[in-house]
Formats: structure tokens, C-alpha cells, sequence
DNA sequence: ACAACAAGTAACATAATTATGACAACCTAA
DNA sequence: TTAGGTTGTCATAATTATGTTACTTGTTGT
């Protein structure tokens, strides 16, 4: 895991996008180019070598297919489309995509993150069969392969969001995250959610830490600031 | 597990195929190539020992049928044709030239790796990732061989899908499984099926391990994410 | 102690997801 | 061809999750 990060080229015209994108790539260390129109991101990828394209498929001018289709006479690395609705690319473009993936785009940041990663294995020779992903704080164990959260008292059973929203906090073990930025982590980009909504989320976690045996105060609140998962 | 994993080629010009079958080898755990035409792969195959080739028959330029005839000068490793069309015809010649095997185009994950398994293993010095064709989880016993599922109070009887179904689920025992992902393994990579259907399977392959005696509730369900068989 | 604000809590309506049963199309073997 | 089994899809029921509001409790600074 010392590898050089990877380069990745994000294409779209709509900055709200571009911004969560590239937000959550640096987030988890990736080195991350912009662009907003099909033109400049070939002669981009012409220029550079980049690990893998992220392309909207409505761009202005030239579209994210029509780009596809050019970057693949200069690269094989992976595609992965983002469209704005889970109509737009049904089966049938599926199909043509071939091994590349897609996100429809209600998306959150941990959802990216786990296509991007997944891409990126497939280019660079296997992956790990058995090596689960999971982080352990605090004596709570995160697993991400099989979705859940446990310690020594067993398992925590949660829902998705809370899944997620604990996944934001562990991944910052230490650290206090915002509500905004919990908003960001997991319910994704294009959140129309009070901030206020947070915290019943939090109290629904802490409840449920609690109820499976462990100490509810791992969640901290910090006045002022947001929540901090204890390290 | 420990021997060198065998070596594959794989030759069609459709990339949403190559990355399928390349994806599903390496899962598997073998070694695959990829190109795109009959030429490159002749040369490629003049070079590197390997143990088996997956050749679609229509190819661009020299196709598979003139390729095998060529590959046979240089090897004796077992080659796979790969068809659009299901006519007998393509089955015999392909057959007639020398190829050991034959798949015809919607095939799934499963049904490939089996072919290929078969083939290398009849091969002399061909090895078996994955040797065993049997995997056991929370006392399911998946026989690959003979298509059978079993445990302590006997056989589970099931249709062609529900086993495909349970072994893809089997061989990610604790992982969560997307209905995605399920469809792509146990219906291959051409599913034009709603991800709904794959609820009535599971539902169907509960009803039929709860009527054998086993607990329906070995497969799990992961609310907003997917299946997991619980391991 | 009080005002002003931040966070915790409970209740509720709505939304989303999954389970289930029924049906028609499809095979396949007799 | 028929009978029997298999498969994909849909409509509906059951279940569970989510977001918001209103209200309570706690904290901070004067």
C-alpha cells in the first residue's frame, strides 16, 4: 500500500460535482485532475498517464461515451460513468461499457470510493481474495466486506445510513467532523438534509452501540464543531 | 494453492467480453492475457507457454477456427471457443479443428470457470486453484462436480439458477453480495434481468433450504446493500 | 439566575426496501 | 404434442428506514 497514488481524471461541466468528487479522492489520497469538457480532458489524457477516468455522460460538446470511445484508442485505463439517473444508462449501454462500471447519481462518498477502488485493483494485476478491508477503533471492528460492525459483545446491527455515518466517524477516529461533512460523507453530495438530521442519526447510533453492550459514548460530541468517534 | 496459477489467453475483439471472462479468471485465480486479435495472439502464444485458450470464433482478420489451426503447430494446451450463435454447426467444426471445448455467448461466471477448470485439468500439468469442487460453509456442502448441495439431513434440491445462486453466495460466505454482482455471476455478463428478480430467487432458494431442513436463514439479506450467506 | 444557543430526545408521517404470491412465457423430456 | 418443471416479471403486502418537527435538557457567558 506505499504505491505512488493514483492519477485520476474527473470530467464534468457541473462544479458541484467536480468538487465532491475531487474532495473525496484527496480525501483518501488519490491525485486528482479536473476537467469540465471532453476536449481538454483528451488532450489531457494525451499528455498524462492517469489510472483511471471518471466521466460524466452528458458533457457539453463531446459526450462522456464519445470520449470513452477516443481515450480508449490511448489508454485501457478503467472508465467509471456517472449519470444523472438510473434510467439514463440501462442495460443496454451497460452492455457496451464492458468492464467498466457506472454510478447513477444520487452517490455518496463511500459508494465512489468503493468503485474507484475496485477499478483500480482490476487494472493493477489481482486482488486479494480473503484480505477483508476493515477498520478497528476503540475495540469496534468495521467491516466493510460483509457490512458490519462488531466487537467483542457482538454485533452492532445498523442501518445503512448509520452504517455509513459510523464509517465516516471511525474513518476520522480522533478527529471531529463536522455535521456538514458528515452529510457529505454519507449521504453524498447532493444532500437536501437538515443538519439537524444529524443528530437524530447520531442518537440512533449511540442507542444502538448501546444496546449491543458498548459504551454509546464512543460517539463524543463536540459543542460547537460536530462529533468525534473516541480513538 | 500453492503451485503457479496456470496461464491463460484470452482472444475476442468485444472488450465487454474480454473484461468479463479476464475478471472472472482472475477471481479465480488465474493468470489471464488479453488481446484483441488472432495475429497478436499467435505471437504471443509463439512466445509464452499457456496452459489454456479462450478464442471467440468470430474475430477480426484471422478467426478463431484458422487461429486454433495454427495454435495446434505450436501447442497441445486445450483451447475453449467462444460463440455468438448456438448452432451445432460452430460446435462441430470448432471441434473437428481441434478445440477441446465449446460455450455459446450468454453464459455466466460459473458455467465458464467450469469449462475451464475441466479443460486444465485434463491437461497434464494444468493445476487447480481452488483444487477442491466442493465448498463447505455453516454445513452446506456445495458439490460443483455433481451439482449438489447437501448437509446433515440430506440434499437440497435445487433448480440450475438457486445452485448458481447459492455457490456465488457460498464462495463469498460473510461477504455481502450485490444484487449486481449476484447477476453477474450466476446469470452472466449479458443480464438483461430486472436486480428485482434476484429477490424471487433467493426467496425460492430459502423455501427450498427451509424444506430440507436447514435454516432459511443462512442467507442473509443486507438491507440497502445486498445477500450475504452467513458463514 | 437568566437569556441565548447547542444538543438530546421522542413522536410521527413519509419513503424506501424487501418479501411474497400469482402469472405467463419458456424449456425439456416423454 | 403434452405435462411438468423452470424462469422472469409484476402487483401487492409487510417491514424497516428516514427526515422533520416540536419539545426537553444542557451549556455558556453575563
Amino acid at each position: 500500500m506505499t504505491e505512488t497514488p493514483s492519477r485520476i481524471l474527473v470530467v464534468d461541466d457541473e462544479p458541484s460535482i467536480t468538487e465532491f468528487v475531487s474532495y473525496a479522492l484527496k480525501k483518501e489520497g488519490y491525485n486528482a485532475d479536473v476537467v469540465d469538457n471532453g476536449e481538454e480532458a483528451f488532450v489531457l489524457a494525451s499528455k498524462n498517464k492517469y489510472d483511471l477516468f471518471i466521466l460524466d455522460i452528458m458533457l457539453p460538446g463531446m459526450d462522456g461515451y464519445e470520449l470513452c470511445r477516443r481515450l480508449r484508442s490511448k489508454t485501457t485505463s478503467p472508465v467509471l460513468f456517472l449519470s444523472a439517473r438510473d434510467t439514463e444508462l440501462d442495460k443496454v449501454v451497460g452492455l457496451e461499457i464492458g468492464g467498466d462500471d457506472y454510478l447513477a447519481k444520487p452517490f455518496g462518498v463511500r459508494e465512489l470510493i468503493a468503485r474507484v477502488r475496485a477499478l483500480l485493483r482490476r487494472g493493477a494485476g489481482g486482488d486479494f481474495p480473503g484480505a477483508s478491508n476493515s477498520i478497528t477503533v476503540s475495540g469496534i471492528t468495521l467491516d466493510e466486506d460483509a457490512h458490519t460492525a462488531a466487537g467483542d459483545n457482538g454485533e452492532i446491527d445498523l442501518t445503512p445510513r448509520e452504517f455509513e455515518l459510523l464509517a465516516s466517524l471511525m474513518k476520522s477516529a480522533g478527529k471531529v467532523v463536522s455535521r456538514e461533512d458528515l452529510l457529505r460523507d454519507a449521504w453524498g453530495w447532493e444532500y437536501l438534509t437538515e443538519t439537524k438530521t444529524v443528530d437524530t442519526h447520531i442518537k440512533r447510533l449511540r442507542d444502538k452501540i448501546a444496546g449491543a453492550g458498548y459504551d454509546p459514548g464512543l460517539v463524543e460530541t463536540v459543542r460547537g464543531y460536530g462529533y468525534r468517534f473516541h480513538a
